[in-house]
DNA sequence: AAGGTGGGTTCAAAAACAAAACGCGTCAAG
DNA sequence: CTTGACGCGTTTTGTTTTTGAACCCACCTT
């Protein structure tokens, strides 16, 4: 299968990854959401090749997960932000930082934390149930079949599902 | 930057791409949660060129995700099952579906939608903050330094990360 | 006019990837 | 006892990607 197929397979996780899931895109949305804006701030903090942020920041674009914005009229100044889509990747964005933390941190702990503003706490935030409210666990989650699926998606037969 | 360079930044993202941050690692581990373990299978569900699989699978080993257990004498055969470490991904193939589920599905709605046994609903895992129970949104969060922080430690100055 | 800055593009070399073929130990059938 | 099949890879070969360095351009400052 080639990467450009991806989209097209019947997989949120495969449809994500096609748009983030490569070996800086990731590292560029955790910039993102620090603030840095700017094609050289990426360049310098994130030791990305440039053809390779440019390339990264254009598909980004496209997807919808920034906007190219100018800043500076003349001379022509442009800076990326995230959109809502963008923003929606925070979650990932998290997760992917507390799994970092917990087992990739080594003795020294983790080189960031974050801070609940509202209520003050530094905190790991945790994924939960709506509906009951209790934490998620694998083992406690079942996947099947939604309104999306057809004969690509991605599910094993129950037989081979078996724990 | 080299990609082999990645495991010494210190941020836990970074880390953790350094892991799981290429094209087909993320849907590999996808599968693992379905319940997929041998080499052939991963392969006809995800069209992955085999040498690929290969260095994947031997990866996630070395990093501790994956065990690569015996599970027939003569001839040997081995499948692969997550480890703890691994099955402390389930949050970000989570949300990683979640984000896919509302940005990548048009209409059709997600292809795969999961049950949360213990209370029955179908429901889209949500993270909360562990203090307060509150739902977490990316403005009130703040970053700052923490144990494991030195120099290389990713945070913008402060200056920049203006809203 | 010389140099700097922001935001890129072009180019050659190196690395990663895909597809197909091959290997290897074991079993089962003819 | 040879042939074929299965499970799980490795080798080989050719195509993409990624990288790093250099270049470009519009503008601003000195």
């Amino acid at each position: 299968m080639r990467w450009s197929d991806l989209p097209k397979v019947s997989c949120s996780v495969a449809r994500a990854v096609s748009v983030i899931g490569d070996r800086w895109t990731m590292l560029v949305i955790r910039d993102l959401f620090l603030g840095v804006r700017r094609f050289e701030d990426f360049e310098k903090r994130l030791g990305i090749a440039r053809p390779v942020l440019s390339q990264r920041l254009k598909k980004l674009v496209e997807e919808g997960v920034l906007d190219r914005v100018r800043y500076e009229e003349r001379p022509a100044r442009y800076e990326y932000r995230l959109t809502a889509k963008g923003r929606d990747l925070y979650p990932v964005i998290i997760t992917l930082t507390n799994w970092g933390d917990k087992h990739m941190s080594g003795d020294a702990g983790p080189p960031v934390v974050t801070r609940h503003k509202p209520c003050g706490g530094f905190i790991t935030a945790q994924l939960s149930c709506p509906d009951c409210g209790e934490p998620i666990q694998a083992k406690d989650m079942e996947a099947m079949p939604g309104p999306g699926a057809d004969e690509t998606a991605h599910l094993p037969k129950p037989a081979s599902r078996a724990h």
